[in-house]
DNA sequence: TGTACATCAGTGAACGCGCGTTCACTGATGTAC
DNA sequence: TGTACATCAGTGAACGCGCGTTCACTGATGTAC
């Protein structure tokens, strides 16, 4: 009956089988607490059997790390697009400087934390893990997670010429701004109850503060003190 | 020989003997994987002395959580001080705004990031396990990091006295800085091995990009258009 | 076409190990009378 | 002062359990000749 073809299908159904039983094992109790086992009685093959796809836990762990980072990047590039046509549309009818930021830090809030909501489990784990115990875990995603600074890092510079204005230092701007996005994020996964458009808005309010601040960094308006002492 | 009072005080030094074995565990594999009877093995006490202690591992976290969360204290009453003073003797000398700022950051980077390297074990499980598996430890630890958050705010709107500006939504700002020193104190405590200066500097960086924006949320300079296509 | 052999996902028995927890105990101290 | 009892940190034996890993095996498929 199976041929060649539907005998290697069938055992990458396996492997997909064992992913989400780990990826569901992790919600509920951490990566580190995962076992070999408990991930195969769930995928509904003996422990034995495992060996015939991963070599040790860990190697599950730093595929399923690659997998979140496929998302993430399918995410920004849904994003970059989103940017673009927005960009495109305010630059026509609206020059200043808040709509342009708005433009640009919309598409990431939302469509991000769509996307968390989506795949809350294994973006979860890829943040989580990032500094978790397993150190071949941390280096796998540390990996990742460059090239995803590289990839914010294209966004910014656009950014940057698309309001006409220098962006100083964009890469720790990029950095802090992946840290918003995954502190949010983790926020966000750790209460799904909480509202969306809460933690939405709450993203954005934060990358505005921090865009708006990069833009302004070399020309500080002067201080104008307000009463200090009312006396 | 040994009197009540001598009593009490070897039961509070086993205990503490627990905490620091549990400790350098958590630093090596990971809170998750601590066990009951290798915390007391590494402790130097029988397995079953350590429920005279606690009455389970999740109970020992929380208990590092609140010593962490102490010591955070501390160091943000000392903080504190140095900003009053920074700020006291910027404000006759300097009058703009980065200055101000800087005099601002300084503190917060300089003197968690020595904290950091000091309770390096600590801290990273306070801020590791905030995200963690344990719901006992993440709830304990949240509940500290609210207070974190609002004695941020306090020296934020101190902030904003001493620079004669409002400083428009306190609370967001207050928690972006949050993230951004624990995302740095994480980096660092994962390579305690990189540059202490640079680490430092780089928290500076960030914090200040941060409070420029804040600063400047309300009144934004117009675009400036550069040549976007030197055609 | 038939035969012998290779490949490989999945299996079940078995192993030794560290785990959390229970239990009754020790031995030192404090307290009531 | 002596006696009986309570408290309590720490102990060692014992339990049943789930773990990771090994091993030799099955049975279906493909390949060489």
């Amino acid at each position: 009956m199976a041929s060649r073809e539907e005998i290697i299908a069938q055992k990458e159904k396996t492997s997909l089988a064992l992913t989400q039983a780990a990826l569901s094992l992790c919600a509920e109790q951490g990566f580190a607490s995962l076992s070999l086992r408990s991930v195969a009685r769930k995928a509904g093959i003996a422990p034995t059997s495992f060996y015939r796809h991963f070599r040790d836990i860990d190697e599950l762990g730093i595929s399923m790390a690659l997998d979140a980072k496929k998302i993430l990047d399918e995410c920004l590039n849904n994003i970059r697009q989103r940017i673009e046509f927005s960009l495109a549309q305010k630059s026509e009818s609206n020059q200043d400087l808040h709509g342009a930021v708005d433009a640009f830090v919309a598409p990431f809030a939302e469509i991000l934390m769509e996307c968390f909501k989506t795949h809350a489990h294994l973006i979860r784990l890829f943040f989580q893990e990032r500094t978790g115990s397993s150190s071949a875990l941390r280096s796998a995603i540390s990996n990742e997670m460059e090239k995803l600074i590289g990839f914010l890092s294209e966004d910014l510079a656009r950014l940057s010429l698309s309001i006409g204005r220098p962006i100083p230092e964009i890469r720790p701007l990029a950095e802090t701004m992946l840290i918003i996005i995954m502190a949010t994020g983790m926020e966000k996964m750790l209460n799904p109850e909480s509202n969306d458009e809460t933690s939405s808005t709450a993203m954005k309010q934060k990358l505005k503060l921090l865009f708006i601040g990069a833009i302004n960094q070399e020309t500080p308006a002067p201080i104008q003190p307000l009463q200090e002492n009312p006396a």
